[in-house]
DNA sequence: AGCTAATAATTAGTATGACAATTAAAAAAT
DNA sequence: ATTTTTTAATTGTCATACTAATTATTAGCT
């Protein structure tokens, strides 16, 4: 394996995570959902009445502070989600899903497993299991 | 598995093409390398003096006509490539590298490929192929 | 030839993503 | 107790991505 190749294995990957992404994201839109990928990661990660800081909402979902900041702006605005001051700290503010924030989680939860179900068709048990483990160690040799 | 388990899938392979491609970015800043990983992919794909279309490079690079629109304008702007009419089609530009886009190239050439090769540590050459083909696999279930 | 459909590139609008800088508040240090 | 350092969130800037719409040109149809 020449040295090369490693510039055009990121590329592939970044190539296959856009698609999938863009792939779902299209779905989302002919579905009507009403909101992006990204929303969707944070309703999911506010389940079972979570009470959670944008730190950590941050942290869950892999996305830097002010990334958070926008995309909870955006979903407070569709009236999903609220922001609510920490009892202890005025820095923060507690971030939790609306009655319809709910309803939404509801509602796309089934639809979506399955739209994402799609990119990994034909797929044995065990390739999600290299996959997973490659992945994980691509990861882990970039921490920081 | 339950069919959850997708959305996780998928977050996870966001996640790590995220952290990829932004090692590299950090890299190439602190090396001042004046590029993005975007504008460099497009530099690669325009060697042995290249005269692309903005179409055919947008195909090469797995990106749509005005991501690839701007990314040009800034190689352009920074001197390194060039549009120049097509000599058929009076719609299209064919794109190529400047003296300063080649000398560009072959400075950071060697560079870029070790960067991209710390992401790939500790994986074996099976790893690499077991990747290769999963990733196709599932850039192929989504195929329009 | 003349009309219609398709194509290449651009522009505009919105969202995400990285980074730097700012603000306000909390925690640590002396 | 006051000062210093950290921390949570925000704002600003730039680049990338995707969609839709626009413009100019070419290709296809009759």
């Amino acid at each position: 394996m020449t040295i090369k190749k490693f510039d055009s294995y990121s590329y592939l990957l970044d190539r296959t995570a856009r698609r999938v992404k863009g792939y779902a994201q299209q779905r989302f839109a002919s579905g009507n959902f009403d909101i992006t990928i990204d929303q969707w990661l944070i309703l999911k990660s506010l389940d079972d009445d979570r009470y959670l800081k944008q730190k950590e909402l941050a942290e869950l979902t892999g996305k830097d502070t002010p990334t958070l900041t926008r995309i909870i702006d955006l979903l407070c605005k569709k009236g999903l989600t609220e922001r609510v001051m920490h009892k202890d700290d005025r820095r923060s503010f507690t971030v939790h899903l609306t009655e319809a924030g709910k309803a939404k989680l509801l509602e796309l939860s089934p639809k979506i497993s399955e739209i994402r179900m799609k990119a990994w068709e034909n797929l044995t048990e065990q390739d999600y299991e290299q996959l997973k483990m490659i992945l994980n160690k691509i990861y882990q040799n970039l921490e920081s």
